[in-house]
DNA sequence: AAACTGACGTGAT
DNA sequence: CATCACGCCAGTT
């Protein structure tokens, strides 16, 4: 197979990449959701949003990724509304308790934020 | 190598 | 709010 480019980083990088966006995904508590681009700050991975995207369009059929927890940062489903996939995802998120204003999720509510723990003293 | 594509984000209007 | 434009990144054609 010929290849007019290298990738943008190299094949064993992006392995990496996958395993620890993959893992930072499985981590999102069921009843949370968490943007493509704070899970790519949380994986190691800051300002690659994109990259998030592209892993979990790569994902096999078969996984256990709980994948419909990662949306806009927006609180919007990434996909368009007129396709099949924007219906599943929203119907998962529903089944898992998230209720949807206006086509959006309120993050300030569900958003998965581990990095704004911080202790209660102010 | 340039143009194109998309499961993105943000700021301006 | 809703759109739009533009920036961005990782491929893909």
């Amino acid at each position: 197979m010929i290849r007019t480019r290298q990738p943008c980083i190299s094949a064993a990088e992006r392995a990496a990449a996958r395993q620890k966006i993959l893992a930072t995904v499985q981590q999102i508590p069921k009843g949370q959701v968490c943007s493509y681009s704070y899970v790519a700050l949380i994986a190691g991975f800051p300002g690659r949003a994109r990259l998030v995207a592209k892993i979990l369009s790569d994902l096999p059929l078969a996984h256990q990724i709980p994948w419909q927890r990662v949306i806009t940062a927006s609180g919007r489903i990434a996909f368009p509304g007129d396709q099949p996939a924007h219906a599943i995802q929203r119907a998962l998120l529903e089944s898992e308790g998230q209720v949807f204003v206006g086509g959006k999720l309120r993050m300030a509510d569900v958003g998965w934020r581990p990095m704004d723990e911080r202790p209660l003293l102010d």
